[in-house]
DNA sequence: TTGAAAGCGCTAACAT
DNA sequence: ATGTTAGCGCTTTCAA
């Protein structure tokens, strides 16, 4: 007959069945300091026996290191947040800090007070911060407090390693596909234009549009499908002989083909539309998209892990984006 | 000229700035036990020049309440962690969290293992728990000690309150939709049958195409796209009289389209087609996706809800699903 | 209404 | 290699 366990096992208890003190039985579970081999068995055979998990919040307290993980979000609006690109982020996170115990949280960050992020810095409870959807205002309202602590999906600074998806080569990539297959009037639906790293694909645009003698036919786009199909009627409008769109975004692209159905525009017959990012339903669509890769669980898994390990990490990783074609360019 | 805080400030901090005892200045910010208007506004004040927030790590210890919330989904495999419907979850409990100071962590129960719930309980650090995809025999795994701190998305049990759609009505409507506009043989695709809140859809549907005098004809499905596609190709070959598929999610009803497009068959001039969710992109395809709504983020906020405050919540609260007609049926 | 004091479970000097 | 000790910041009896 089993008494049920009416308290969770402490440090202590794991410390009395191993008969060590309970500082030694703190450097065996938590890894530092050394022991003997028999000190470290018995041990740890206690704790295994006991079911003893460290509480994390002691843990947290004595080292001073905070207990969760934020996941910050610049936007104009706090409807950033319900964007499926953050909630993939949110549960890399989640995922990558499970086995450590920390949890992550989900903010917004208004784009005209990037000081909005000194409150989660100040923030005794979070021990790191990723930033999405990075500008320049918010990296600047970054304090030398939270360095090693914070990375950036997105671009980076000297204090904010960055970790991102290789938009250029991606666009570069997609821009080529459509060069080979005939296309010679190409128009591009942006992100936002306040953020740098969609302004990437926008400069390597420019300059293989450029290198190749085409025209340059810009419509400002914010990664949703709506805009999207509002932004293939303005293409259509402005440069009717348009043969091809390329959008910074497969909700986009999505959006655009049909923007482009309501006109009764055939895609990819009489315009080759291209997305970025490869959804999963991209591959559902009629026609099937052709897009380039976003690894973005595997961008938000370096992020995160980059700000729990605190190792010195690289200013900036760039994850390759490859060609995915399929129908509709 | 202002000292950077080199420390952030404590409640003894506070206390001090406000003459006041430590024991007092908690119980004003705790919003416990009570004090004079006077002092209150004293430690108030105190608190908002010192910019102070309080430790949640030494918070959760005195009190033992834990730090985080988990997220556990059940699945066959840890591949359920990829859905974007776990996404969702995630990020709406993530956000719930946010103001109390309470991260998330996400974690794969597999199917065959429900005791895996157990490290999860007897983890000090965690606050509650909310279970996705649950079965009976995860249910059963809850402890009684988790009583008030648990809440499941899908079906619950008499120590767990549940927060899901309303399938039955749901699917009822999408049906009724199918049999006003002229459809007789109807097929549905289900969702996997060992998850009992994806059973009456089909439940639903076998009275409902009962009731009307027409043909049972269910396939297997498990939620995906690429189930979806090969689903549609087993309706054909069986019933090959088939006038419209029922999918039990937008995923799988884009892959039915998609295995009926590369059969030549017509959506929805031969076959209609519904699916279920509502996601973003079932407006944008080809033909666009009729549906029923399922509104998650709504669903796993209530769930994140119930654990937090810990208010008794009543055994079952359904979401209401309303029917998306568009053009695929 | 307020204060003094104890202690939540753990880690990290500092001794030995 | 191991034990002793002093807290980390907070809440909560218990007295006053």
């Amino acid at each position: 007959m089993t008494t049920p366990a009416a308290r969770a096992a402490t440090l202590e208890d794991v410390a009395r069945v191993a008969g060590v003190s309970r500082a030694t039985a703190s450097r065996v579970l938590a890894q530092t300091g050394s022991a003997s081999p028999a000190t470290r068995d018995r041990v740890a055979a206690a704790a295994d026996r006991l079911g003893y998990l460290p509480n994390p919040a002691a843990r947290a307290l004595v080292r001073g290191s905070g207990v969760r993980l934020a996941v910050a979000v610049t936007g104009s609006t706090e409807a950033v947040l319900d964007d499926p690109y953050v909630d993939r982020v949110v549960a890399a996170a989640a995922r990558v800090g499970a086995p450590h115990g920390l949890g992550v949280t989900l903010h917004w960050l208004p784009r005209r007070a990037p000081q909005t992020l000194r409150r989660l810095v100040d923030d005794r409870g979070v021990c790191g911060v990723v930033l999405v959807n990075t500008t320049g205002s918010v990296l600047d309202a970054v304090p030398r407090r939270l360095r090693g602590r914070v990375a950036s999906i997105g671009i980076g600074s000297p204090a904010v390693p960055a970790f991102d998806v290789d938009n250029s080569a991606g666009a570069e990539a997609v821009l080529r596909h459509l060069h080979a297959t005939g296309r010679r009037r190409i128009a591009m639906v942006t992100g936002h234009r306040w953020l740098v790293c969609a302004g990437r694909s926008v400069h390597t645009y420019r300059q293989v549009t450029r290198a190749a003698g085409l025209p340059v036919r810009l419509v400002a786009g914010d990664f949703t499908a709506a805009r999207g199909r509002e932004a293939a009627v303005e293409v259509l409008d402005r440069w009717p002989d348009t043969d091809a769109i390329f959008a910074t975004s497969d909700a986009t692209a999505l959006g655009v083909i049909a923007g482009l159905r309501d006109r009764g525009v055939r895609v990819p017959g009489d315009v080759a539309v291209a997305g970025f990012d490869d959804i999963p339903l991209a591959a559902l669509s009629t026609p099937a998209l052709t897009t380039a890769s976003h690894p973005v669980t595997r961008i938000a898994t370096a992020a995160a892990t980059a700000v729990l390990d605190r190792r010195p990490a690289p200013a900036v990783t760039f994850f390759p984006s490859a060609l995915v074609p399929r129908d509709s360019a």
